[in-house]
DNA sequence: AATTCAAATCGATATTTATCAACAAATAAC
DNA sequence: GTTATTTGTTGATAAATATCGATTTGAATT
């Protein structure tokens, strides 16, 4: 993992109130005890935040940036299962199961993160219902998207699976029609689970069926019905 | 939906307090109260105990029998995400999303069913913090087991899906490397993500290397280190 | 036992997807 | 600015997998 560099962008938790809808159910004293137990760190592109296997002593949250949540497959292969972009937290599936890494985490561009400790959340979910329950309801709707995700990589050929990848990107993370991807070709590869050529192959083919417009890493999705024409058709 | 017939099979929730570990953090009182609120249906095979899309009022226990849970995905393709087993709570993802099915469970053998209220399980997360805290780990394990079958999914082959598919079965469902199998050809293939066809093709091969031993629905797992092997390498 | 129907089986073929090799373009290092 | 080095691209080929049609088996029903 990449070393630790200490920095200040967050001031204190108290400010992340604001940011993260999960701490705004807090209150102040509840936020005082989170930050102390805080600390943040400057990631570089292409370094690793979260080591699959090794042990998991906090939870994640970045503050700028964007990173990959993924799973170290066969071969060397990885899957990448969502981007994290800032402000969600990183980290559940460790809380209560065994303490390991069961992913990966590495940082797309420069990153920023938050680290808080397991206990002083798993603290607050003890003492503050509405806390716990928010937090339940984002399980479980990563558990209803990973369905979706199953679906996609087990039950849809390259071009649905493509498409679909497209729209997860547009629509959940940049938020945008037009936008500047951080990944690259073989990230896109891993994250709808085919060859990096064939990946390549069928973003061209969108390209050149004017569906989408690729130049380099800027994408611009010019026919998103149609995307999700083809997400729906497999 | 198969229609519901009520019986009682299962007497109170006070006895489940045995047989369900979650259940056992709750005090008589609060079981008492969840009581009130639940009834027992009994499904024959084949029948669905919840249809995708529908909307979501109860959690389900089955008590006895065997069910599928699976999601509808392209083209009336099903993927079977786990298999149901007595004792395990399901719905959990309709909790605290948007109040709808995501997936539907069939019943795979004859089966009884026991439904508790959405609103007095939550109560019981509110005001009972070990209880939700168990309800957490739980939500996180299936967190985790999804990943592991999107990798198998996405990045093995046949042998390495068919061989997971086995060993999940094996270990995890019916507990014994010899069992009468209660799923079909169908359904292996939809828990594997590939063609019946297939599946059968790879379940024959396996058969021939003296792997497993299967004549009909009787399934006998002679190697199972191989197994393992196979399922490593992809 | 005869009938029916769904499930299982299997070979031949078509389709999808990965792999490989070669090369181009972009980026980083010197 | 030149040289490495990665990243992106493409066509040809090979491998994996699905589909289709025909046949068989097995269980349920008459």
């Amino acid at each position: 993992m990449a070393k630790f560099t200490r920095t200040d962008n967050c001031k204190n938790c108290v400010d992340c109130n604001k940011k993260i809808p999960l701490f705004q159910l807090l209150s102040q004293s509840e936020l005082t005890d989170l930050n102390t137990s805080r600390f943040e760190v400057k990631f570089k592109a292409g370094e690793t935040i979260f080591k699959q296997g090794t042990s998991a002593t906090h939870l994640l949250i970045i503050t700028s940036g964007l990173a990959k949540f993924y799973v170290e497959g066969v071969q060397e292969r990885q899957l990448i299962i969502r981007i994290v972009k800032p402000w969600e937290v990183v980290g559940q599936a460790s809380l209560y199961f065994d303490n390991r890494h069961h992913y990966s985490v590495a940082a797309l561009v420069d990153c920023t993160a938050c680290f808080i400790e397991i206990e002083s959340f798993k603290k607050m979910i003890r003492q503050n219902s509405a806390f716990a329950e928010e937090f339940i309801t984002q399980c479980t709707q990563k558990g209803v998207f990973s369905y979706e995700k199953m679906v996609s990589l087990s039950q849809k050929q390259m071009h649905g699976r493509i498409a679909d990848g497209i729209l997860y990107l547009s629509k959940k993370i940049y938020e945008s029609n037009q936008f500047s991807l951080h990944l690259s070709r073989q990230d896109i590869a891993d994250l709808t689970g085919m060859s990096k050529d064939s990946a390549i192959r069928i973003l061209k083919e969108f390209h050149h069926e004017g569906i989408i417009e690729l130049d380099g890493r800027n994408l611009n999705v010019l026919n998103s019905e149609q995307l999700e024409r083809i997400s729906e058709t497999g």
